[in-house]
DNA sequence: GAAAATGCGTTCGCTGGCGAACAGACAAGT
DNA sequence: ACTTGTCTGTTCGCCAGCGAACGCATTTTC
């Protein structure tokens, strides 16, 4: 059991949540893979209901059993989904980027969900509301056939996930995490902290600042306050699990034929 | 690292594939939810390309990074969701009973998919072939509909998975491994060994004989040899972990609202 | 009936990780 | 300057579970 401290993840520092919305311009395309992958047709259905957001690191997208409100298309940054028990543990089961969305659930005209999500590196999105997306899915089909392929996808690495919980001992797993970390963000520094780490990888604090360490000292990583640089990415793959690369994998060659 | 004996879940004795196959006749309906759930216009689109099926234990429909032939829809038995890792380990990820479709991957339109499905409990069910599935899915949208909903289901189940492979410990989630496997089956004797277990719940076999006895001892279930009796339901229910009841909420009440 | 295979129960040494605790480094605010 | 809060590094006792091994019972095969 951890300290009522650290028992809600973060206390967020009062912010309203329309902070920095506002509409997208074609001045301002989206970085979003699933929009971009869009006919222009379909992207027309979606663009009046878009409005931009920052999305400052520790936000919450949406919490377990709670309305879902908003889907989310990512520009930049990173969203773990998360899975908290009744005795105040927490892991992460998934993890998205720009390659996807938040909220899937409203893919399938479902309004909520077991996860919470929340801004893991800040960045920023395209946001619409749940009717919105739901009337767009309508006259949307090809829309609808990317998200469905993407909860499938999303599903497979949830899967592997599963896997590398039950399987992988905690410093392949921080090393798995911090690779798909960073091939969601530009930069080599990652800004997390050991707690944060913890709470995602399902460990406590101590192992994760011990894991840390050996691959810092094997020049790997270097641990600074609250950020994690990486330092040579090709080693730190090596000592990643198998998980890391079947992760990857299913973003693209896994279907047609 | 397992003996080589144990490498390989099971050596199949040579059986054909299509053994017990016939066409599905209006005398034997199917138990199958999913179908159950179409509309007749639907299910007539489907009936002249399902084709009956015994699901024999230990059989297996799919494995990691074959092509997926065939979709399945179970009336009865159960299939595990298997991921099998480079050093010969394995784990479950999702548990597939009459509420679903083993090939979860074709209802989006790919043909391979990361998981071993093996029949755990023999069944039968209604196959149909890929091909026929997806030309048949462009013509049924309340079809698609079900099918990308058990997606995101399964999905979440195999979070919840996730989440307990992390956090739980052997006893608690062999509980509720025993209780997702009745709920799928008629009967309270579950044929199962130990050894299947501990590779459902990548675990040693030894972690799960003793967690199997101490269950036994204290009078929930009994362990005969390659079954598992289950003898006291309610008490079993206590002694799982919060994820049993996750798991069972997914397969309806989540969504609509 | 004998032999072989299968499955369960149990033991034992070992280790990864937990949980609590404390010290020291750094940052921000006053 | 001092204080307060945050973050990392480290220690320590403890235990769940691993992996290998052995004995024994039951079932299957020949």
């Amino acid at each position: 059991m951890r300290s009522s401290k650290t028992r809600k993840i973060k206390k967020q520092p009062p912010q309203p949540v329309d902070a920095g919305a506002q509409t997208l311009t074609s001045e301002s395309p989206t970085q979003n893979l699933t929009l971009l992958a869009l006919p222009p047709r379909e992207l027309a259905v979606l663009e009046p209901h878009l409005e931009y957001v920052d999305l400052p690191q520790h936000q919450i997208l949406h919490e377990p059993g709670a309305r879902i409100d908003f889907a989310y298309f990512l520009n930049q940054g990173l969203v773990s989904l998360v899975i908290l028990t009744a005795d105040g543990k927490s892991v992460e089961v998934a993890l998205v980027g720009r390659e996807g969305i938040v909220g899937t659930p409203l893919a399938v005209g479902f309004r909520r969900g077991p996860h919470r999500a929340i801004v893991q590196i800040a960045g920023s999105g395209l946001r619409i509301k749940s009717d919105a997306l739901e009337s767009a899915l309508s006259h949307a089909p090809e829309l609808r056939a990317l998200l469905n392929r993407y909860v499938l996808i999303q599903g497979m690495q949830v899967a592997q996930i599963a896997a590398c919980n039950r399987l992988h001992e905690i410093e392949q797993r921080l090393a798995r995490w911090l690779l798909m970390c960073q091939d969601r963000i530009a930069s080599d520094e990652l800004p997390i902290t050991h707690e944060f780490l913890s709470q995602m990888l399902g460990a406590g604090r101590p192992s994760v600042s011990l894991a840390a360490g050996i691959l810092q000292r094997a020049g790997l990583i270097e641990n600074l306050r609250g950020v994690v640089r990486i330092v040579q990415r090709k080693a730190l793959e090596e000592s990643a699990c198998e998980c890391y690369r079947a992760i990857q994998s299913f973003n693209f060659g896994v279907g047609t034929s």
